[in-house]
DNA sequence: CAGCCACATTACCGATTGTTCATTCATCGT
DNA sequence: ACGATGAATGAACAATCGGTAATGTGGCTG
């Protein structure tokens, strides 16, 4: 998952990106508001996490533009605590959630998880997709119970695929979700990764659509 | 850091013990009363989740017969919710804190790095010793500002040593307290460990005192 | 001073993980 | 049916990490 931390304060943003990244997310950020359109506007993320008072261009300009372009990716918005007027205007302009500063990290984490899940269309923290269950928060993954060992690569896949259930999912981008931008666009590391993902799941979960990319099917629909 | 986790219910056991080795801790378990006592009143644990309900001994009881053969770690209580009466006893008992089943799984680790911690008389989740300075909460260290890039087992070794602030921690202590009770007792892994760390380090901040052990000064008490 | 003992240091081993490469296999359009 | 393209596979590789073993070093004791 690539999440884009938009927030002015150094330490603080430093903070974000240093926690996201342990929780094995890719991240970008932004330390003003017009870098941070740009960015949210040319490349692909799972969720942002923007300030709002921000140098250049103000927060929630920056969420109007892109809701006005069509972005739709869900936007964690960081606000000062009891700015009412603040939670208004960001509903307005098309947040998804809020987290009032100062905050605890862990918050930002939570809540972030959560906007995902529920973009992706899913409740609790858990997926489940036939035999398969996935459990976002405690990293776990089980095939009809019993656990997979799975390497934390093998699991960010998998998650990813999980994420857009249903939906064929290109090799670049899942390269782009999983990967910072540097990473080498044409190795066939993915296919290797699904190889070892179906291997270790004992069953082919993942569909092949030649061509186009990887999809898992959320129930039996077998053609 | 060693734990005992004393629970007789199979699947609540199970998941303790997963999440605490998850993060990172020893743990040893037991489902009744008296295999825990036995075990509480012969290793060395940094801290026990004790349950207060338990079959063959009563978890009061196991308390009670600790504290009176001058057993000082730190017990985390399992109390069904809302029960007061069995919190009053607890106290009585000697208990240091209390989670009220059922509960998140996270909160009892936050509760008990809390008790680790004030075992051993830190107040805030970062311990400072000079230019050192340990953050339990996100298992990061930095010295003089820069930080640390440490494995697992080394950030564990130097945590260790910094709960043990101006004592002298031998190697035996540290062998129990790191690793569990099968690991090879006279090799030389700790040795090896304190050299990377003082590598890491940049500067000689591990005391070496000859027969006896190793230790961490807390300020520039220099001899 | 000799020699031992405790610790330090260095090199190395084996397991795990992420990645690349070459080869084989499957699928599709013609 | 055939060839080209895309995907799967297995081997191999480098990096990392935990641990082992052999050797080096320095201090204490007899």
């Amino acid at each position: 998952m690539r999440i884009l931390v938009v927030e002015d304060d150094r330490d603080l943003n430093r903070q974000l990106v240093e926690a996201l990244t342990d929780a094995g997310y890719v991240v970008d950020k932004a330390s003003d508001g017009e870098e941070g359109h740009f960015l949210g506007d040319t490349e692909p993320y799972d969720a942002v996490i923007l300030d709002i008072g921000l140098p250049q261009m103000d927060g929630l300009t920056v969420l109007e533009k892109w809701r006005r372009d069509g972005r739709v990716m869900p936007v964690l918005l960081l606000t000062a605590r009891d700015r009412w007027s603040d939670k208004v205007a960001g509903i307005d302009a098309g947040a998804d959630d809020y987290v009032a500063k100062p905050f605890h990290i862990e918050e930002v984490l939570a809540r972030l998880r959560a906007l995902i899940r529920r973009a992706a269309g899913h409740a609790s923290s858990e997926i489940t997709c036939g035999p398969l269950r996935l459990d976002t928060k405690t990293s776990k993954a089980t095939v009809n119970g019993t656990a997979l060992k799975l390497t934390s690569h093998e699991f960010r896949l998998l998650s990813y695929l999980m994420h857009h259930m249903d939906e064929v999912v290109s090799r670049t981008e899942l390269v782009e979700h999983l990967y910072d931008q540097d990473f080498d666009r044409d190795s066939n590391t993915i296919e290797v990764f699904v190889g070892r993902l179906r291997k270790k799941m004992g069953m082919d979960l993942i569909e092949t659509i030649r061509g186009m990319g990887y999809r898992i099917k959320s129930q039996d629909n077998r053609s």
